[in-house]
DNA sequence: CAATGGAATGTTAGCGCAATCATTTCACTG
DNA sequence: CAGTGAAATGATTGCGCTAACATTCCATTG
C-alpha cells in the first residue's frame, strides 16, 4: 500500500472529499452543485454546507475534460494599448462572465501570423466560442477556425466572406462620409494622416480616396501615413510633414482621435487657427475629444456595442440548440459627431 | 461493441490517434512534442509530420488534469479602460506568452468583493500563478490565495503584510514629493483634484496633505474629490468646482493625468493662464501629457516595469526550485517630470 | 394494497494526457 | 564478442470530473 501517496501532489479537496464528508456519491455533489433541481433541497443545503466546510474548489481543467465544455471564449485584438479595444474588451467581459465563461484574451500585435498563433492556442484550451478582430486572418487561421466547429464571431469591421458570424461597420463608408462633411464645409485641400495602416485603416484611407475623387477634388501628396504605431504625438509631427511638403492645406481627416488631437495641439503651437485656416476630423470619438479647444468633430464608433453583440451572438450559439449554422452580418452603423474643430 | 461511440463526440484528433498513425506509443509522441531531448532525432521529425498531416491539436485540459500544470496565469486589475492598466497587462503578455503561458484577465471594477469572486474563479482555472492589483483584498481572498499555495504577486504599491511578493512604488511618497515642487515653485494656495478614489488615490491624497501640512500650507476647503470614475470632462468640472469654491488658487495636483488634461483644457477656455495663474500637475505621464499647451508636468511610473517584474518574479517561482517563500518586495520608485505647466 | 412512474441517488466508465516504472535498443568497453 | 550502461521507447495507471445508464425510493392511483 506504499502506492497510495503516488501522484496526489497537492492535498486540494476534491468532489469525493466532499461526498464522503456528506456519505453520499460524487456525483451528486456535482449535481447540488451544477443542477440544483435534480437533487432534493436538503441535500443540496448539506452539500453547499460541505463544501463551504472544506473549502472545496472545483477543478475546471477535470471539469472541461469530462464534459467536452471548457466555459472558455477567446477574444484576439490587435492591441491592448488602443484605447479603442478596452471599450470591446469590457463589453465582452460584459456579457460573459455572468453567464459563468472565462475569457482568454489575445492580442496580435497587428500580425496576422501572431493572431494565428493565437488561434492555434486557443483551440487548444477548447474555447467553447473565438472572437477575432477584422476580417484579414491568414487562410490557415480561417481553417482552422472553420474546422474547429466552435462559433466565431469577427469584429470591427463588416464584409463579405465570412468565417461564421460578424458584427461591425464599414470603415470605408465612415471615411467617406466624414470627408464629405470637410468638403461641404466648404474645404478643398484636404490632407489624411495615418499611422499603423492595419486593414482598417487602409479601407479608411480609401473612403477619404473616393470621396475626394467623387468631389473632383485631388488627394495626391497629401497623404501622409506611417507604419509607426499611432499615437498623439505622431499626430502633430505627421502634421508638419504634409504642410511641409503640400503647404496650403484647410482641413485634415486623421486615422483617429489620437493622430487629430496630436495635430490640433501642434495648431494651438503653430498658430493656425482651427477651424478658421484649418478643419480637423478624427475617428472613434474618443472620451477626450469632447474636451479639446475647439471640441474635435469625429466620428462615434460602435465600440462597446460591438463587444456586447459579438458575445451575445456567441452565447446564443454556445448555449442556443441552433447548431444550424446561418452565416450572420450585423452592421451596426456609426455617427459623425459634428464639433467645433469643423 | 455497440458501446464503441458512448461519447467520442467530437472526432478531435488526439494523441492516441497521432501515435497510431505514426505506429509507436502516445507516451512517445507526447515526449516528442514536449520534450524533444528525450526522443530520437527521426522519430520527432516523423511525429511533427504525423501532427501535421492530422492536424493534432493537444487538449490543455486534459495536460492539466494528467499533469496538474495548468500554464495559466491570472491577472487581476481593477479597470480595463484606465490605460494605465493596459500597459501592465501588455507588460505581463509580453513575458509570460513567449514562456507557454495564458494568461486569464480579470477586470474587478474596484471591488474587493468581485476581486474575491475572481480569485476564487482564478483558482478553479489551476493558475499556476496570479497577479493582483494593490494590498486591499477581502480577509477571505487573502486566506484563498495564501492557502492556495500558488505564487502571488501584489503589484501597483508597497506596502507592508505581503501575501506572498509585491512590486510597486509608494503613491504617498510620489503624490508628497510633486506636492512639495508645487510647494518649492512659490504656490500656496493649491489644490487637490481627484476622482474615484480608490485606495492608491486616497494614498495619494494623504501624500498631498502630509506635504502641504510639513509646509504649514492649508488645504482645508482645497480638496475636491468624487466617487465617479476619473476622466477628461470631469477634470474640468472639478476645477470650476473647486475655483467656485475657494475663489484664488495658484496651483492644483490632480490625482492623474486625464484630470489634469481636463483642468488644462478648462483654463484654456476660461482665460486661465497655465502655469502663470495656475501650476497644473498630474500623475502617470500618459503619453498625450506631453504633447499639450503648456506640456503637463507630471509623475512618471513604471507601470511596464511593474507588469514585467511581476510577471518574471512568477516565472521565477513557476519554474525554479525555490519552493521556499520568501517574502519579497520591490520598489520600482517614480519619477517627477518637470514641463511648463508648472 | 399492489401497481405505477417520476424523482432522487448511485455505479460505471472514460474524457486525453503525462508520471512512473519497465523494457528494449544500441554504442561502446575491455 | 560478451558485458555494461545510457538512451529510446513502451505499458500502465490515475488526474477529477461528468455522461450514460441503473437502481432505489416514495407518493399516487385504481
Amino acid at each position: 500500500m506504499k502506492k497510495n501517496q503516488t501522484r496526489k501532489s497537492s492535498n486540494r479537496v476534491t468532489l469525493q472529499d466532499v461526498a464522503q464528508f456528506v456519505g453520499i456519491s460524487a456525483i451528486t455533489v456535482s449535481r447540488a452543485l451544477h443542477k440544483p433541481d435534480k437533487v432534493s433541497e436538503t441535500m443540496r443545503i448539506k452539500v453547499e454546507a460541505a463544501v463551504k466546510e472544506l473549502g472545496y474548489i472545483p477543478n475546471r481543467a477535470a471539469s472541461a475534460l469530462a464534459s467536452a465544455e471548457s466555459r472558455i471564449v477567446s477574444l484576439i485584438i490587435p492591441s491592448l494599448t488602443n484605447s479603442v479595444f478596452s471599450e470591446v474588451i469590457r463589453a465582452v467581459y460584459n456579457v460573459l462572465l455572468p453567464e459563468g465563461y472565462q475569457i482568454l484574451l489575445g492580442n496580435s500585435h497587428y500580425s496576422p501570423l501572431e493572431e494565428e498563433r493565437l488561434i492555434a492556442t486557443f483551440l487548444e484550451q477548447n474555447s467553447d466560442g473565438i472572437i477575432v478582430t477584422g476580417l484579414d486572418q491568414t487562410s490557415y487561421g480561417r481553417q482552422l477556425l472553420s474546422q474547429s466547429g466552435v462559433p466565431i464571431v469577427q469584429i470591427m469591421e463588416v464584409g463579405k466572406d465570412i468565417i461564421d458570424m460578424n458584427v461591425g461597420f464599414s470603415h470605408i463608408q465612415a471615411a467617406y462620409d466624414v470627408t464629405c462633411h470637410l468638403i461641404d464645409s466648404g474645404r478643398k485641400s484636404i490632407a489624411f494622416l495615418g499611422a499603423r495602416m492595419d486593414p482598417r485603416a487602409q479601407r479608411r484611407l480609401q473612403g477619404f480616396q473616393k470621396a475626394m475623387e467623387d468631389a473632383g477634388l485631388s488627394w495626391q501628396g497629401k497623404i501622409s501615413t506611417t507604419y509607426q504605431p499611432s499615437s498623439v504625438k505622431l499626430g502633430g509631427q505627421l502634421l508638419l510633414d504634409v504642410i511641409s511638403n503640400e503647404g496650403k492645406l484647410d482641413g485634415i481627416f486623421c486615422l483617429n482621435d489620437d493622430l487629430a488631437m496630436g495635430a490640433l495641439f501642434e495648431c494651438q503651437r503653430s498658430q493656425i487657427r482651427v477651424p478658421e485656416d484649418l478643419a480637423i476630423a478624427g475617428f472613434n470619438d474618443l472620451e477626450p475629444s469632447s474636451c479639446v479647444n475647439p471640441a474635435l468633430t469625429t466620428v462615434s464608433t460602435p465600440r462597446f456595442e460591438m463587444g456586447e453583440i459579438a458575445a451575445k451572438m456567441l452565447l446564443n450559439r454556445m448555449q442556443g440548440a441552433t447548431t444550424f449554422k446561418t452565416p450572420q452580418v450585423i452592421d451596426l452603423g456609426y455617427k459623425i459627431i459634428t464639433r467645433q474643430s469643423t
